[in-house]
DNA sequence: GCGCAAATCAAACGTTCGTTTGAATCCTAA
DNA sequence: TTAGGATTCAAACGAACGTTTGATTTGCGC
């Protein structure tokens, strides 16, 4: 039986080969012999240390989220404890929550950026045992946070909130997975540049928190804007605040 | 030789069935065999009709990009001719570039929130053969888009402008492919419910388009916020304005 | 009714997939 | 030194993949 003392050299070097190419081609884009042969192992080593390559697929992020998922429930925990009591700030939450995760992308220890484009291609693989997957790891965070949120813009109603998180988990996501129909056309390669560069993650996070910020504290929808002040509202009236505003004649209805 | 006549019965309704699978399954996820037992044809009449599976799925986007392009073309034309030279409001160029893409949704005949699920799945989908696709397909849209905000935020830098249209790129096909951590864990099924109802579109377009416009015209990030008054500034500061505000211990370092 | 191209069909092509097997090594504890 | 489990290895497994073939059927102009 395996899974007793493993062999540091095999073991690792598969779940690193692995991490890279499924960024690079997807969970179906990589075979088992495009790891094996670039690891420089035999075939049956992936069966052997890890029984599947959707096991092998699972251990690659069990491995990075362990660490992600401690780091924001500690960081979490942390800024509740100095509040006393009082609601966090949404600033504090996002940087908690999404700058954690960028600081992975600064260290290749954690996976860098690596992991960072690996996850944010996975969150809309369609493949059913990758969601699940998912949605086990996450579920204790994501609860957390949410709920840091709810207090932290009280007077938002909690459905808005739900859907402005999955809005910022969108944003992060495709920024990570850096295969931008933008970057193409603009036309630099992403692929290689960003991919090993740590400093990647530091510039994003400058441009991401920012906008991350200023979409969750949007005003309201105007058919829910109508009583709570919000402190989401923002004084600027330069520009209609919300959808349906100008109508633009539809062709070919 | 094919192409001449084409039956209209084999030939979309492969088409159609191959949008479905390609959006419930992914390119790899979803085989010839699937298709053409779903569509009730034989396994050779992909290949006949649109001579492999790779030039099946081009064909699936490219029937809805023809009036997803033309319609963004044509709106911003409009819009620019009203404006009689003037800069357009960020909202109107949203609306238009967005807003048009939400209107598939809402309409089968277009493709309805089938195809749009399918398209935010696939703009983060790894294979070479899409991205290069997409890239040729959206070109000239994307050229026009980028020039209009150019012009609707002129006291933002260009670059900037550019990364605040791909986050809100992200938001957008991430809401749109429904794959989401947060629907999992709030606990839906996205698969069914959202597929099929085109008011979907409808709500999420409500919901999203303050936050992409807020987004949008967040205020600059710190390093770059010194010259440039910059209409995206907001009045509001209940909250500390942009990144690398509270530094919060990071643990594992 | 005939002729011919378009379209459909069953069957097989060669390849690649993830996985399994059983023997050959390596390493360590007794 | 020697057992014995851990690990590596070459080889093969059946299944599924995208594609091709060649015969058959269909539909329409003449």
């Amino acid at each position: 039986m395996p899974d007793q003392k493993h062999c540091p050299d095999t073991h690792d070097r598969i779940l690193d080969v692995a991490e890279r190419l499924f960024m690079a081609n997807g969970y179906e884009g990589t075979s088992m012999r495009m790891i094996t042969s670039e690891a420089e192992v035999n075939l049956a080593a992936v069966n052997y240390h890890f029984g599947s390559k959707e096991a092998l697929m699972r251990e690659v992020f069990r491995r990075r989220l362990l660490w992600l998922n401690r780091e924001r429930i500690v960081l979490l925990d942390a800024l509740e404890a100095a509040a006393a009591g009082a609601p966090l700030k949404p600033s504090q939450v996002l940087e908690a929550f999404f700058g954690t995760l960028l600081r992975m992308g600064e260290d290749p220890a954690l996976g860098g950026m690596v992991f960072l484009r690996l996850l944010g291609r996975t969150l809309t693989e369609p493949a059913d045992f990758i969601r699940t997957f998912f949605a086990g790891e996450y579920a204790e965070v994501v609860e957390r946070y949410k709920h840091a949120l709810f207090r932290a813009l009280p007077d938002v109603p909690q459905e808005e909130i739900l859907w402005r998180f999955h809005f910022m988990l969108g944003s992060m996501s495709y920024a990570l997975a850096g295969t931008d129909v933008l970057e193409i056309v603009t036309g630099y390669e992403p692929g290689d540049a960003m991919a090993t560069d740590p400093a990647a993650a530091r510039r994003l996070s400058a441009r991401v928190m920012p906008f991350l910020l200023a979409g969750l504290r949007a005003p309201l929808p105007a058919p829910l804007a109508s009583l709570s002040s919000s402190s989401a509202a923002s004084g600027d009236s330069c520009d209609a605040p919300s959808g349906a505003s100008s109508r633009v004649t539809p062709s070919h209805a």
